[in-house]
Parts: structure tokens; C-alpha cells; sequence
DNA sequence: CGTACAACTGAGCATATTGCCCAGCCGAAA
DNA sequence: TTTCGGCTGGGCAATATGCTCAGTTGTACG
């Protein structure tokens, strides 16, 4: 499912201005608005658009601890262990990793201190045998997309 | 800024349906129209919620392999590094953490083969004294926010 | 107990956008 | 040469938006 230039610029301009509307957009790229309608249809099903959710900021709700933990679970407890970190809220996020049959996750909490009680929820549960965790100072790049999105539309073009 | 359960109602109805609007959405929390506009209004300026960008599917995009890369800086290298690290498209995130000035980052690549020509250009930089990488196989929770979002207007209204 | 203030309601209005339709045009593939 | 998918440019009714305003709550505070 590769994008062209018309689809990275559409999909560069949502980012910039998310509610630009359909209208808006085709003027600005200089297409018709049947066009902006159609290529946006097709990257929705492709799932290249995966939606237009909030982006909302944890610290701003009261959440300015950022931190990741890598876990070693008991062989055969993968499943459970990851029922169990769905429930705690403050798990944003959980991948399983090669390595020693990893986990790594990312935690948000109310302060260091808070950090303390976070971590004893996710990790009192009976397949982890380890964890360690690591605080997060600064954030020099936050999630991104548009360089990838520029990157796979140059490469497409190039053929 | 707490919010209350009319910005938590708020945030998970954006989140299940983006593009549902103003009017839709008052009429579904049964507010008027102008308070969910003065909350949204509100909940932008705090910084709760950051924008609507499109949510981009690496995977969709011909970059199906994510993994973490931890990174150990030589002394005083970490403004170079980072500005390195920023100019690789497929590096997706940059956090700075606790531990032995270390980097984490986030990394994505059209293959494994791919990984290695990724991880080249990003170790591939002097102020880089070591790198360990972990792959990922499954993400059981994919980046959410709606679980913290529901626990802080419980929690905002506990009081 | 009364007041002041902030938030919400319900309504109206002009303007802009949406979703949908169509006919015509063009370039690439068969 | 024919066919077909994608783009254009236009029109239409229905709907949403941004804005304003007066009246009503609810609550904190003197």
C-alpha cells in the first residue's frame, strides 16, 4: 500500500492542521475536492489512516511521570501477565520483545513517588520474575510520523 | 487541570467517533452545544488535548517492524546525538532516561533485513558508545489513553 | 442571609461545509 | 482502438459552524 506525493501531502497537512476539513484542503492542494474525498476514503481502508482520535496529553490530565519498564515473565504466563497490565490504567502502552521472552511497557504516574505504586501494581502479579524500569527526563522527539510519511512518498515517486 | 466526568464523556466520545462534531456530541451528552465548545475550547488551551493529528500506520506504510533501541552517549555528546537521531525519519520517538545517560528510542523498518540498514545509521554517529536492541513481535496494548483518561475524572470527582 | 460570579441553557442567524449526484476529460493498459 | 479508473468542475439539499444574547443555576464568599 504505498502512498504517493498527493497522498503524503494530504496526510502532511491533516497533521498540521487536523481540522481543516475536506473543502479547505482541496484548495490548498490545488485538486478537486472529489479527489482530497476519494484519496482519504483509500487511505482509511487501507488503514494507513487509523483514525483522527485526541492526541491527549497524560501530563496535562495530572500524569508528568514518564517511564519504561522491561519485564521477564515466567515461561507460559504471557497471556495472563498481559490481561493483567490491560487493567491498570496507567499502562499506556505494552509490546512483548525478543530477548529472554520480554516485555517492555510504558508508565505515566501522578509523581516519582506515585512511580512507586505503579510499579508495585504491575509487577505484583505472579509471572513477573523481573522488572527494571527506567525514568524518563526529556523527550527530544516525541512521537512522530510525518519524516516516515515524507520518506515513503519520496520512495514511491522514485519508481 | 483535573478534569471532571463531562470532559472524561468528552474525550472518550471523540476517541470512539473523531469526526462526530459539536451538535452530535451535545446532543449525545444531552449539554448544550455552547458547553461542549467551551470545553473543548478548555481542554485545548490546557494542553489536555494536543490535536487531532491522523493516527499513521507504520506498518500500512511499508514499515511493518517496530523495535526499542537503548543507547549509551559518551559524556557530553547528547545535544549531537539528539539532533542525529532527529534527522532519521524512522526513528519515531527519542526519550532521554535515568540509568547511564541513556537513550531510548523507537525505531521502524520495512524488514528485518531493513533493521540493520536502520540501526546502522543510527549508531553509525560518534557520540554513540553502545546499543542493544529488542524487536518487536506483539503490542497486546496498542498506545491508549482512555483508561487514564476515565481514572482521572473518577478520581477529580472522588473529592 | 444576600450577593456576585462563573457556568450552563436554549435560541437565532448568516455563512460554510458536507455528502451526493452527474457529465466530460485524460492517460494507461489491454 | 477500445476500455476503464481516476480526476475535474459543477450543482443541489441538508447540515454544521461560529457567533451572539438573555435568562437560569449553583456555589463560594462576605
Amino acid at each position: 500500500m504505498a502512498i504517493d506525493q498527493l497522498d503524503g501531502r494530504i496526510l502532511v497537512l491533516l497533521a498540521q492542521e487536523p481540522r481543516i476539513g475536506v473543502l479547505e484542503m482541496s484548495r490548498r492542494l490545488g485538486v478537486a475536492r472529489g479527489t482530497v474525498q476519494a484519496r482519504l476514503d483509500r487511505l482509511q481502508s487501507n488503514g494507513v489512516i487509523q483514525g483522527f482520535g485526541p492526541q491527549v496529553d497524560p501530563a496535562a490530565l495530572g500524569y508528568p511521570v514518564t517511564a519504561f519498564a522491561t519485564l521477564q515473565i515466567r515461561q507460559g504466563q504471557g497471556p495472563d501477565v498481559r490481561a493483567h497490565l490491560a487493567t491498570v490504567p496507567e499502562v499506556l502502552e505494552l509490546h512483548t520483545t525478543t530477548g529472554t521472552g520480554d516485555m517492555q511497557c510504558r508508565l505515566v504516574a501522578r509523581s516519582n513517588a506515585d512511580l512507586q505504586r505503579v510499579i508495585d501494581r504491575v509487577v505484583g502479579f505472579d509471572g513477573i520474575v523481573r522488572a527494571s524500569t527506567a525514568i524518563v527526563m526529556e523527550n527530544p522527539v516525541p512521537l512522530r510520523i510525518i519524516p516516515l510519511v515524507e520518506q515513503a512518498a519520496a520512495d514511491s515517486e522514485r519508481t
